[in-house]
DNA sequence: GTAGGGTTAG
């Protein structure tokens, strides 16, 4: 601002061209756009009107549109650009990136193609962050565009507009092609690794995200960073692999990023979501700076997912008396926990207490809320409708798909199949394969085969993939005893070639994967695994554990359907892990489809009686 | 003069 003072008065006509005077002047408005400081930026404005060099320096108006994108007033960046007469190259590029950085990007992507309309050919500069702008939209189409204009400029392996053109197409979940422009690029930094880890592990290729990781430390010429850390520490934590996170935590203390407040939110969500609660409640014990909210709601979820309700509630306490608020995250979780436990007091505390806030509103806290009045008791349908009917007029939220397919849920776990029925034809919108397939299950526990049917066929249409529906119908009639229907689905199985998915289990014990199928003997260690099972079994039967073979879609005597029962791929990789692992550590089985009603319960009493959560 | 990436639910 001192600096300013000496060019007060300065009348003298700026010069054609952008010579060096006007470079002294630039300095000022970029230490304020780095520091975002609008006040001060627009009395250097006005003092650069006042001096008239502002309206005859397109050098320096450039300047003032950077300071004003970067301070985020895309109003005033936009009002100057447009009273160029003849903006020039920097301009639009200053302008595009300007609406980038202030997630404008659909305009910034309109920018871009006004600049080509204004037959000036972009520069990389530009075309990066018109990138960056189709990156953020997940928008393709508009990003193979670019992808060829860089191609045809030969931008198409510099830096900036390959890392932002490899970053839009994983984000549009086109990893071949963000392959493709990634692999060849001469030079990566930490950045382009850091939109293919990040593009793999969002879309759910977990171990190419992992591998990924290793190829960029094998490589070894760029060091990870903390961003490079968070996308790899999230993959680790949906992989559950607690030895993978471990080893990154390592690493992450070694490079000195450990006290990186979102390093350490992903460091405590790896943890949680591997079910290894003490570490991730230690990530937040040391921590100097106090728990945030995001690594708080980790350890939250991490302990509703272990069953550990008591200690979720702990945590919610000791958040608030650190003065941090709870957001709607933090609410899903706490309630959803209510809901698994059926604590209906504590869910409709917190009910009341997200009245109280602007979270009310928020449409998944909604679902939440509806799932915990569903789950937990007959009772409350009533309360459930209640604030089903609330939703809209008091809180703002419009219902959709999901909350309708809630009260379907609501009304058939309650057993009241005549009103979900009736429920479904008044819906506004047809339900999704999501509540109908709520419907059947409910129609199952019921044996109510005729509203099974009907929710079975609409499933089939709305997901012809689908082949648990046949599984779940041959269920009804199997309790019914109606083993002809039985019959009759595995013949239109056959015939339209649909195949039972066969279950699979996977389990880790000792930094390797090992995988089951039912009844599988093939393991090495087979006879321990079966001895274990056996005594497994013995114990839960004292225990009062009853098998539940009312839904096995096989006309056997109970003894052999038990038999079957009994080795499911879940029963045996639990029984394996007990004989592999230390007591302390948590067994996590990876299935392919859900677990059924019979393991559920079998596997409850053995986590009982191993005082393990379940 | 102008430019890019990361962490929490379902």
């Amino acid at each position: 601002m001192e600096g300013m003072l000496e060019y007060r008065g300065t009348h003298s006509r700026p010069p054609d061209t952008d010579t060096s005077p006007w470079l002294r002047l630039a300095a000022p408005l970029q230490s304020c756009g780095r520091a975002g400081d609008l006040r001060l930026g627009r009395r250097l404005h006005a003092r650069l009107v006042l001096s008239g060099a502002a309206a005859a320096s397109a050098f320096l108006t450039n300047h003032l549109i950077t300071m004003y994108s970067h301070c985020a007033d895309v109003t005033s960046a936009l009002r100057l650009f447009h009273a160029m007469p003849r903006p020039n190259l920097v301009s639009w590029t200053t302008l595009i990136s300007g609406l980038a950085q202030n997630s404008m990007h659909a305009d910034a992507l309109a920018a871009f193609a006004s600049m080509r309309r204004a037959g000036l050919a972009p520069t990389q500069f530009a075309l990066s962050s018109a990138a960056r702008a189709a990156a953020a939209l997940a928008a393709p189409r508009p990003g193979a565009q670019l992808h060829c204009i860089g191609v045809r400029l030969g931008f198409d392996s510099e830096l900036f507009v390959a890392s932002n053109l490899a970053d839009m197409y994983s984000k549009s979940g086109l990893l071949a092609e963000a392959c493709r422009v990634f692999d060849p690029m001469p030079h990566k930094d930490a950045v382009a690794w850091t939109a293919m880890i990040d593009g793999y592990a969002k879309n759910g290729s977990l171990e190419e995200a992992a591998r990924s990781f290793r190829d960029m430390k094998r490589e070894g010429l760029v060091r990870a960073d903390q961003h490079v850390f968070c996308s790899v520490l999230s993959a680790s934590g949906w992989l559950k692999d607690g030895w993978l996170g471990r080893t990154i935590h390592c690493s992450v203390m070694k490079a000195g990023f450990d006290r990186e407040a979102a390093v350490r939110n992903a460091l405590t969500d790896m943890y949680a979501k591997a079910a290894d609660m003490e570490d991730a409640a230690r990530v937040l014990k040391v921590d100097p700076e106090g728990w945030t909210v995001v690594s708080a709601t980790s350890l939250i979820d991490g302990y509703i997912e272990t069953d550990r309700v008591e200690d979720a509630l702990r945590t919610f306490i000791e958040l608030r008396r650190q003065g941090v608020e709870p957001n709607e995250f933090t609410f899903s979780s706490m309630i959803k926990g209510c809901a698994m436990q059926a604590l209906l007091e504590q869910g409709a505390q917190l009910h009341a207490q997200v009245i109280k806030t602007s979270i009310i509103s928020d449409s998944f806290v909604g679902s939440t809320l509806l799932d915990m009045y569903a789950c937990s008791h007959a009772g409350l349908v009533d309360q459930g409708l209640k604030y089903f009917n609330s939703m809209k007029d008091a809180h703002g939220i419009e219902p959709k798909e999901e909350h309708y397919s809630c009260i379907i849920d609501m009304y058939g776990r309650a057993g009241r199949l005549d009103e979900a029925e009736k429920f479904i034809h008044e819906m506004p919108v047809k339900p999704n394969a999501y509540g109908w397939c709520s419907l059947l299950g409910a129609c199952r526990m019921r044996g109510n085969k005729e509203l099974g049917e009907v929710a079975a066929q609409n499933i089939m249409e709305l997901e012809p993939d689908n082949t648990g529906v046949h599984v779940s119908l041959s269920g009804i009639y199997a309790s019914l005893g109606q083993w002809e229907d039985v019959k009759a689905i595995r013949k239109l199985m056959r015939d339209s070639r649909i195949k039972k998915l066969p279950g699979f289990s996977w389990v880790d014990a000792n930094n390797k994967t090992h995988v089951f199928a039912s009844e599988d003997w093939s393991h090495p260690q087979q006879e321990k695994i079966y001895k274990k099972l056996e005594e497994l079994y013995e114990r839960i039967k004292e225990e009062g554990y009853v098998p539940d073979t009312r839904f096995l879609p096989c006309n056997l005597e109970d003894a052999a359907k038990e038999r079957i029962l009994r080795y499911h791929s879940e029963r045996i990789a639990v029984a394996f892990a007990l004989i592999s692992m230390p007591a302390t550590k948590p067994i996590i089985v990876k299935k392919n489809l859900r677990i059924c009603v019979d393991c559920h319960s079998a596997l409850k009493f053995i986590a009982k009686s191993h005082h393990l959560s379940p």
